[in-house]
DNA sequence: TGATAAACGGAGGGTGCCTCCGTATATTTC
DNA sequence: GAAATATACGGAGGCACCCTCCGTTTATCA
């Protein structure tokens, strides 16, 4: 089972390689512009590639929609690490925020396109969303053990908080919204008010 | 403009008004069931008319998406209606909420499917969600004014929460989850701890 | 430098979207 | 009650997309 321990079969292409790299890239371009209404055609054009090779590297239109939501997961978890040496864990909380409502944005309609096709995805998803809490979590007991942020949030309070502000209609304006409404919830969450001036 | 002026003009022939309505009821039933994907024609073919008398009463997807959306719309504006005249202030938000969840349960693809389609439906959803907030808001001021509920949280912030707390991805158990935390929510508005007796 | 396993591309059959127009019928008029 | 006509109806047709299948191409291995 582990690729480490198949030494007998040949290596993989590396056409195949990049021809997966090149339609998971595009499908990022294509899903952001287009949402749910997305063709898959579109994304195999524009990744140069044939309609059969989307299909081998991804056998369902679920399955490709997960490999980009994972490659963006792994970009919030990658920033929160990143985000770990900064002095301010109120800022760096907020910065993480504000990032993460860009990918949000423009992730939106995937996302919608997603939750019907769920039914089997559960475990996919538990998956991701684990990631996601130990990220959110990371940032947060920082702040707490650094006396700088309230203890009595959970994490999972906190990504539920995150996510119901980041759900409004959209009009014009939407992000600067959400942006402000979770600055308000992390000031919210501080020990020390002096937190108050960024934004 | 006004209908009741139109003397000069035919009344609208039978057939159509039947038609629009059995199209009405085919369109909840499909959408609720298929979500987002769900086919026009599937539409029309469970009416029992043909594709062309779809399109002629709703010439866009929006456009039938808006009308069976008003309709849900409507039902909660009314049930809000009909429960204030329940005694208890806090268990008729409850039960307003719990309605309300069943109908954001088996419509969820559909707004998904309206979101990214949203360009020039702004002002409609303008005007539902002011229908939707006054309803929200009668429950919540009559509440108020009985000294039962809290008075510093607005109509508009109510809808937020009860939005935000629906907005949690579908995973079995999904709507008790749902109904739990908000009935949390609603206690806490309570300034009377004895209605957390229901639920 | 072959041999060949693996990947590639795109034709093709099916479905849905939406338009258009010839046909059918409900309403009105006499 | 019958003719006139405004109105609505149905579905064919052209286009795009979905997904499968298989003949062709090519990267790897010996």
């Amino acid at each position: 089972m582990d690729v480490e321990t198949q030494k007998t079969s040949r290596r993989p292409r590396a056409d195949s390689i990049r021809n997966r790299e090149r339609l998971l890239e595009a499908a990022r371009e294509v899903f952001s512009a287009g949402g749910p209404g997305a063709s898959l055609e579109a994304v195999a054009r524009k990744a140069g590639v044939g309609i059969g090779t989307l299909y081998r590297h991804f056998p369902t239109r679920e399955a490709i929609f997960q490999a980009v939501y994972r490659r963006e997961v792994d970009e919030m978890v990658e920033l929160a690490d990143r985000l770990a040496t900064e002095p301010d864990p109120a800022d760096a909380l907020k910065r993480w925020m504000h990032a993460s409502v860009r990918m949000v944005a423009t992730k939106r309609g995937m996302l919608a396109a997603l939750s019907p096709v769920m039914d089997g995805s559960t475990e996919f998803f538990a998956d991701t969303s684990k990631r996601l809490m130990s990220a959110i979590s990371g940032l947060l007991d920082r702040g707490v053990a650094a006396g700088r942020l309230r203890d009595d949030i959970t994490a999972d309070e906190l990504m539920r908080a995150f996510l119901g502000i980041c759900y409004i209609p959209e009009k014009p304006g939407w992000q600067d919204t959400v942006v402000r409404l979770l600055d308000v919830f992390v000031d919210g969450l501080a020990t020390d008010r002096d937190v108050r001036k960024s934004g």
